[in-house]
DNA sequence: TATACGATCACCT
DNA sequence: GGTGATCGTATAC
């Protein structure tokens, strides 16, 4: 159980590779006595200050010095004033880079979330949606997700094959200038 | 201190 | 296709 957490040096590596490899691994979240587990199905990379996307393109700020510290650490931001987003730092130290949870997919219940066609159809699509239903927020702020407490991920069984990766434009960073053509959106078509 | 805006979502036409 | 909700953060003053 406890060996099939995932440890920091997966994380210590090229963001691109990382981002592709959470693709069909578990996001397990313990909360209260309970423990949900879901299959990451959609991931974005946010790699570096000259990724004009990325919230570090700006430098370290008290906000984005969680990206610039150990990998394998949670960074969470409140967007629009009303959602989260969960993302996973990697690189190593003092290279700011994450990996953005976009979907997830579950196999058993989750909490009781208000949306209705998410409950039924077993998966969140959205970064904020996802935070929600598994009771995510600032809280969670650097936690260190190699200990395997309160928020951490697991390997996938490599013996499953996984449908091919599909490869897409970044999403929502209109701003970015010629970093939003890039293709650091990763999906998994199950 | 003040202001502008965002790695979103649900609901509208 | 478009818009409002709502607040932390960065930046300007």
């Amino acid at each position: 159980m406890q060996k099939n957490i995932i440890p920091r040096k997966f994380y210590s590596r090229p963001t691109l590779k990382v981002v592709q490899e959470l693709l069909g691994c578990f996001l397990v979240r313990k909360y209260r006595g309970k423990i949900w587990r879901a299959m990451i199905t959609e991931t974005e990379a946010y790699i570096g200050e000259k990724d004009l996307a990325c919230h570090a393109s700006r430098g370290r700020t008290p906000r984005t010095e969680v990206m610039y510290g150990q990998p394998g650490h949670a960074y969470i931001y409140m967007i629009y004033g009303m959602y989260h987003c969960l993302n996973i730092v990697t690189e190593k130290k003092d290279f700011p880079a994450a990996v953005l949870i976009r979907g997830i997919k579950f196999f058993s219940p989750l909490p009781e979330g208000r949306c209705r066609i998410a409950t039924e159809r077993r998966e969140l699509n959205g970064p904020g949606k996802l935070c929600t239903f598994l009771k995510i927020d600032r809280k969670l702020n650097r936690w260190d997700l190699a200990k395997g407490e309160k928020l951490w991920l697991e390997h996938r069984d490599p013996k499953i094959k996984l449908p091919k990766i599909q490869k897409s434009k970044r999403i929502g960073i209109d701003y970015a200038q010629h970093c939003r053509e890039y293709l650091w959106r990763f999906t998994l078509k199950l």
